[in-house]
DNA sequence: AATCGCTTTCAAACCGCTTTGGATGCCGCA
DNA sequence: TGCGGCATCCAAAGCGGTTTGAAAGCGATT
């Protein structure tokens, strides 16, 4: 059933129905409703690809998710930012186009996006420092929103980023004030935006406080479990060490919880942890009591904005890149106590 | 730039030009060539939506995820597959169409998927027992690969799957052989497909060596890390607490890790584990040796190979649904020991 | 010289919708 | 009676490709 077709059997033109049925206003109220029965009774949905190449628009936005070809990590918070995106989109009608490519095939997947015309805009996921990508999409044309920040980058572009730098402060703090001094940073990869961040916020809050960051305790490497553990237990067998962990996952949190635990101590009780909660809704950190303690920002909540930022833009642009920054909250869980006099 | 122009300036149809470049016969071979040069030099990329139109393919397959609207999670191990599955159909030239619906809604998105034709196929994701998507699907004419099993459907369907039965029918003898026989299961939802095939590849063991399995040491539930360790904390505390556990997952493992040692015991001393491990990613199970003993299979090969299947599907249909099951490994890891003798 | 067959090229129709630029009919008003 | 204005509706021209059916060119065959 289509258009055509739908037209001959009401006894109207294609131009009437389709005007009907798109809500302008040059035609008869009854011819409409006439119209909207008949498109229900035939089940009539007008033909996306048709749609699209005659309006010119897509109707879609792409997410690229590069897959690092060195070590092929999937970043576990994709599904939930996705989710929260694809929830946008559905309501809006737009369609949610994944690529998945090799991290060195990045920039052509933009660009044939681009010439290719099945997106309005991007979406873009784990910047970096200085990253390319944002020049690259300003040069083409493609309307797009970061998901986080590009330090050294002076063009005004769109962005939603957590306020990474304060939540780690803030988190450096109260350890410092249940009286640890001997604070480890278990990070993420610090060519990431985020974790230059995060360890910005680490070191001002430990200098403010007349400390100087120890550079053996401070760790940066992918965000796995296995990582967390090697890190700590390193650490845990040097001479002096640590008695508070930040770390910048939760899944790592998890292999600090392990390497404490099989040296005999207690997370918690012996050893603090901090940790940076995505809120994942596979991962949730305890339920009436929070499991770590945690400065927490659902990336799920960072998907359903940053899509409709998105959406805004294509729907009106030229208005001027929206920018939007969302405060961590500090949650309190059983991961932390006062440092024990040694 | 778009195949008119390109054919005016070469001084061609736009017939010879795509034929061209579509790799078609009947062009002699050194306009071919020119045609190329001219494509590559003027940077042309064919419009996909002209092309859509045109072919009447959508040239995109389709995803949908459902989000439960109880509790509203999302599958962890949804990007490793769907990573997977992005693999093939980039090298073949496929968009990947994300669908996040609200569960009750599926049914219309798949509809509507048909019927505005965006997508030439499907990958069904999450099968419960008795799926009505199965029926609805082939009424409606999808193509589709199903990402688990249908208990309970008649029809002759595609799917890839795990032998999930199997999987823990050699775990539990694993553990019997060990010497355990207070061993529990912690298992997924049991409305979900795999999960019943996994409790009944438990039960069978048992039973097959004259054991009861004890309904006190049974669980199902979301596979979190909470759950799971709800679970194992409420079994321990039994008066004849299991001396083995069978998990699901390995999120849920790291739970009945955290019950096991909050009782002041130690996981692969004290305490059988074995997980169903996914190799997802981000979660790997450990890295030289294994945390946990674990029945292993990549879901993200799955994804690969569940896609091949579907674009072999939609290349040459009537061909009959192709199916594949994939055999877990047994990886020995450090959370299994022998029973102590009480 | 006429015909045939083969290779190579092209004009035009088509995919299913949107949108421009009229038409048509009817009413009120001079 | 004639005409402008308004409300409705429609034919046709896109959008940018693919594909059908035909034609042109040319050497070989009759």
């Amino acid at each position: 059933m289509n258009l055509k077709e739908l037209a001959s059997r009401l006894g109207l033109s294609p131009t009437t129905v389709s005007r009907a049925l798109n809500g302008y206003p040059e035609v008869n109220e009854a011819t409409r409703e006439r119209v909207v029965a008949a498109a229900k009774r035939h089940n009539y949905h007008p033909n996306t690809r048709a749609i699209r190449l005659a309006t010119g628009r897509a109707m879609a936005v792409g997410h690229v998710i590069p897959i690092a070809s060195r070590h092929e990590i999937v970043n576990p918070v994709f599904a939930d930012f996705i989710a929260g995106a694809g929830e946008t989109y559905s309501r809006n009608d737009y369609d949610m186009l994944l690529s998945v490519v090799p991290d060195d095939q990045e920039e052509d997947t933009y660009r044939n996006l681009k010439s290719k015309g099945n997106v309005d805009g991007v979406i873009v996921h784990a910047p970096k420092m200085d990253d390319p990508r944002i020049k690259l999409l300003f040069d083409i044309g493609m309307p797009f929103v970061v998901h986080g920040r590009v330090s050294g980058s002076t063009l005004p572009y769109a962005w939603l980023d957590v306020n990474n730098r304060r939540a780690f402060s803030r988190a450096t703090e109260f350890l410092l004030d249940l009286g640890h001094s001997r604070i480890a940073l278990i990070n993420g990869l610090e060519f990431m935006d985020f974790a230059i961040r995060r360890r910005g916020g680490f070191v001002d809050a430990m200098t403010q406080r007349g400390l100087t960051p120890d550079t053996a305790l401070m760790a940066t490497d992918e965000m796995t479990e296995v990582s967390g553990y090697r890190a700590a237990r390193r650490m845990l067998a040097q001479t002096d060490p640590p008695t508070a962990f930040l770390v910048a996952s939760m899944i790592s949190g998890m292999g600090v919880r392990r390497a404490i635990e099989e040296r005999g101590l207690a997370m918690g009780r012996d050893v603090s942890v901090i940790i940076h909660d995505d809120d994942l809704s596979y991962l949730k950190n305890g339920e009436d009591v929070p499991i770590f303690t945690a400065t927490r920002s659902s990336v799920r909540e960072a998907g359903r904005q940053a899509a409709e930022m998105l959406l805004q833009m294509i729907a009106a642009p030229g208005e001027g890149p929206p920018q939007r920054l969302l405060e961590a909250e500090l949650i309190i869980g059983q991961s932390t106590s006062p440092a024990r006099r040694p």
